[in-house]
DNA sequence: TGTACATCAGTGAACGCGCGTTCACTGATGTAC
DNA sequence: TGTACATCAGTGAACGCGCGTTCACTGATGTAC
């Protein structure tokens, strides 16, 4: 790993764990083990690290999500969705500090906004990863056509970004098992709203269900 | 309005239109229109006048909410959503710069959230509020006992939370129309995991609804 | 009513400090012949 | 193989600037007698 990936792991951590405030550049060198004026060797300013640790440092979503989103008609859409959620909030836990300190600072906001949009990529990529595979389950018969599928990726991606803002806010350090029965009852939730056969009123165990026609 | 006041809302304006970085004594105190020795009359030092800014100039949720919540029954439980879901976009997209400035500096986050454990308050309030309005209604048999409620609200200010993000990140500023657009798509579609006589798969529109047994 | 003093919101100018940045330099490594 | 030079990652020390904060002061208002 060269010097300029060990600035950039330095800064996102120190961005993590001390805020934007804190993020200095003797801070960053520090954590980094080099010299400030190291950082000017690899970097022309410090806007130009925090926007590197911006668009190199934050966790990725799509990677892991494509395999589960580029097969649909796999597993059963109920397991996906809860496999898929729990990444979600993985994702958003980790990436919710770096992200947000995008809001410290207006030039820093819209520096990352224009190179975002120049490599057409985002934060809502993610969410139409989610909305296509969904209108491929509706193809299949697994998901109700009446379903709006985008204000179905809103919910479920919206309660895992809270759950990040939640846990960064209060300091938790929630177990696996805990963010489990999180993304479990989140997408079971939603998945109430989504499936072909809805359950009867009143009945708390489906008996078992029928394939849905293809 | 006191000097106070006008203090903590250009601290306020500050902090939304330019971020945390340029939220400076000499630009607070330009924007209220007084010397920077005039803020330390009237706060202890920087730290307090942001504090100060984030739980009184923090749009407060509950105050709207709880006409609505307070009184499960009336009018029907999707338009009850529907409504409180618009409120909850509206005071998401005020509110995120502001909150999340929090970020900006671990210490800020610390002592803010000591003052609101200590008051007990906090942003999980209004989520607790909704929780309640849909036990209630469960009782009366307007959403299914099954649904696990608090699941059911992360998804719903979940998505608001989220939405409160993307306005701020993109510099948007979404219409009335569109704002309720999104506000009714939310709550019909979590609405479909909710209720509790299910629509039939396959039916597009629902027909007549008979009405819940009481 | 006038006088002497107290209070208090607000100011201009200065303070020291820590910030981001630059500079001349070092020492290790590579390269031509 | 040895010599002379080039390149380059990294450093210690210094730079000017803007930050948060303090200070002695002003001028308006209130108050006792």
């Amino acid at each position: 790993m060269g010097t300029r990936d060990e600035i950039l792991d330095a800064a996102a951590e120190v961005l993590r764990t001390q805020g934007f405030a804190r993020a200095t550049t003797k801070s960053i060198a520090q954590v980094a083990g080099y010299s400030e004026a190291a950082l000017y060797k690899h970097f022309a300013d410090k806007a130009a690290i925090l926007l590197a640790v911006l668009h190199e440092r934050m966790p990725t979503l799509p990677g892991s999500l494509k395999e589960l989103i580029g097969s649909p008609g796999s597993g059963t859409v109920g397991t996906n969705l809860t496999r898929l959620t729990r990444i979600a909030v993985d994702f958003y836990i980790e990436g919710f500090p770096i992200l947000v300190s995008l809001f410290s600072s207006q030039d820093l906001l819209t520096a990352h906004r224009r190179r975002m949009q120049e490599l057409n990529a985002g934060p809502h990529k993610a969410q139409e990863g989610l909305v296509r595979y969904l209108q491929e389950e509706q193809k299949l018969g697994r998901v109700r056509r009446a379903v709006d599928v985008e204000a179905a990726a809103a919910l479920l991606f919206g309660a895992c970004f809270q759950r990040g803002f939640e846990v960064n806010f209060a300091g938790l350090t929630p177990s696996n098992e805990e963010l489990n029965a999180y993304a479990g009852a989140l997408s079971r939730t939603l998945y109430e709203s989504l499936r072909p056969i809805p359950l009867k009123r009143g009945v708390g165990r489906p008996g078992p269900r029928s394939k849905p026609a293809r």
